[in-house]
DNA sequence: TCTGGGGTCCTAGGACCC
DNA sequence: TCTGGGGTCCTAGGACCC
């Protein structure tokens, strides 16, 4: 039956800004398209070069000669994003710092700015809502969008809508996204990788085996490395080799909810709604050191990390309005094994001291003996401030957490 | 000279309660 | 004396995603 307005199809997009990060980058400076350029890395001294600019107004006039180079790079760190001039070189998104300057010296780093992709990342998500409200966020060059009952959705399959969408964000912010649309947000978001930069893919539920079945597993959201290696071992390479396992084979392998996932993924079934808003379960602070420390030699430069990671988990809770009771710590060795410790209280915080009080005892339940290469820092258990009656440091009093309260107010700041 | 930072969800065992 | 289940919460680790 073909679709129409008193039995309309279901399609979701799934859109995606090309290299958004490069692509915001360029739009500073002009002068950098067309040469491999690459973000990552902390900010350092040769950025001032572009600070001053910025402060001056004259980023678009940098000469090529004065951006700081990777080569220059001292330090570790990932390569955020490449630009397709780097990829050339071989250079790509989660690389190493270190092997990415070998690959290519010359190429232009520049510093990750978030704040301005977020910038961006606002403008385009208005112009979608102005057309299709029904949209979810993944991140921020990411979204899924119900175009089921938008007007206009099913001509063309969602092609007629997506062209408005990327013609509405090109004007609002001179970037280019490529979008995919299928019956559910596992389709689409394969689709929109179909025919990228700038592109719009189409699927249909018929399209199935032609389309999908040849890619492989990897490519569907999910799928990740390790499962991608376990499959691989048992000789399924293609979703089209997956879908030729039946349900029970996949459950006595993979367990029973993901085996059921991946057949239900590997023949297109897909029925998860498109969901406009969430709450969050927790916040994090981490952070990889320079150089890996020892909690006994480096025990004052650890605890002045610990503490000022306790404190901006502290002020991302309240500048978001959020209160969380289980309080945990990460860590990372220098042969990269992690940990976690965390404890849950029966009173809600948002406090540093308190936060850096409880991630303290959590510390102490850790070996310390090898070099650690990250700390990190989680407040999980999350509800709004204002949905949480009690106050923390009353509610506390008289429970299991007096002692542990009375060691907060007495402020006991010794690291281990 | 490997391998960031911020998240979500799932599993599995144990505690505890009914 | 022996023997239940179900449900929820907590903790640690791991896979995965952007």
């Amino acid at each position: 039956m073909p679709p129409s307005e008193s039995h309309p199809v279901r399609r979701i997009a799934h859109l995606d800004m090309d290299a958004f990060y490069a692509s915001v980058e360029l739009l500073r400076y002009p002068q950098l398209k067309g040469l491999p350029v690459v973000i990552g890395g902390s900010w350092r001294s040769e950025d001032e070069v572009l600070v001053r600019a910025a402060e001056a107004g004259t980023r678009d006039r940098i000469p090529l000669e004065e951006f700081p180079r990777i080569r220059d790079y001292v330090g570790r760190g990932v390569i955020t994003t490449a630009t397709y001039a780097a990829r050339q070189f071989g250079v790509g998104s989660a690389m190493g710092i270190m092997k990415a300057a070998r690959l290519c010296p010359d190429a232009i780093m520049l510093p990750v700015d978030f704040d301005e992709y977020r910038t961006y990342s606002r403008l385009f998500k208005e112009q979608i809502l102005a057309i299709a409200p029904l949209m979810e966020n993944r991140g921020v060059d990411e979204v899924y969008i119900d175009l089921t009952d938008v007007p206009g959705g099913q001509e063309e399959g969602g092609r007629v809508l997506s062209a408005q969408l990327q013609q509405a964000i090109l004007d609002a912010t001179g970037l280019t996204c490529s979008i995919g649309v299928a019956p559910n947000k596992l389709l689409a978001k394969m689709a929109s990788e179909f025919n990228k930069p700038n592109g719009i893919s189409i699927v249909h539920e018929a399209d199935l085996e032609t389309m999908i079945w040849p890619l492989a597993c990897r490519k569907i959201n999910g799928i990740g490395p390790r499962t991608d290696e376990k499959l691989k071992g048992l000789d399924i390479h293609t979703i089209r080799d997956l879908a030729a396992r039946d349900l029970t084979w996949l459950m006595e392998h993979f367990g029973k909810s993901y085996g059921a996932w991946l057949h239900a993924a590997a023949h297109g079934r897909d029925d998860r709604p498109v969901e406009t808003s969430s709450e969050p379960v927790s916040m994090s602070r981490e952070t990889t050191f320079g150089s890996d420390l020892h909690a006994v030699r480096d025990r004052a430069e650890l605890g002045a990390v610990f503490t000022r990671l306790c404190e901006q988990v502290a002020a991302d809770l309240a500048r978001k309005g959020y209160v969380g009771k289980t309080i945990g710590i990460k860590i990372r060795y220098d042969d990269f094994r992690s940990v976690t410790r965390d404890h849950t209280v029966d009173f809600y915080t948002a406090d540093a001291r308190t936060i850096r009080q409880l991630a303290g005892q959590c510390l102490k339940r850790v070996p310390l003996d090898q070099r650690i290469r990250l700390l990190g820092v989680r407040v999980g258990g999350l509800e709004k401030a204002d949905q949480v009656s009690e106050a923390p440091a009353l509610y506390a009093a008289g429970r299991r957490a007096v002692s542990r309260s009375g060691e907060v107010a007495g402020l006991n700041l010794s690291l281990f």
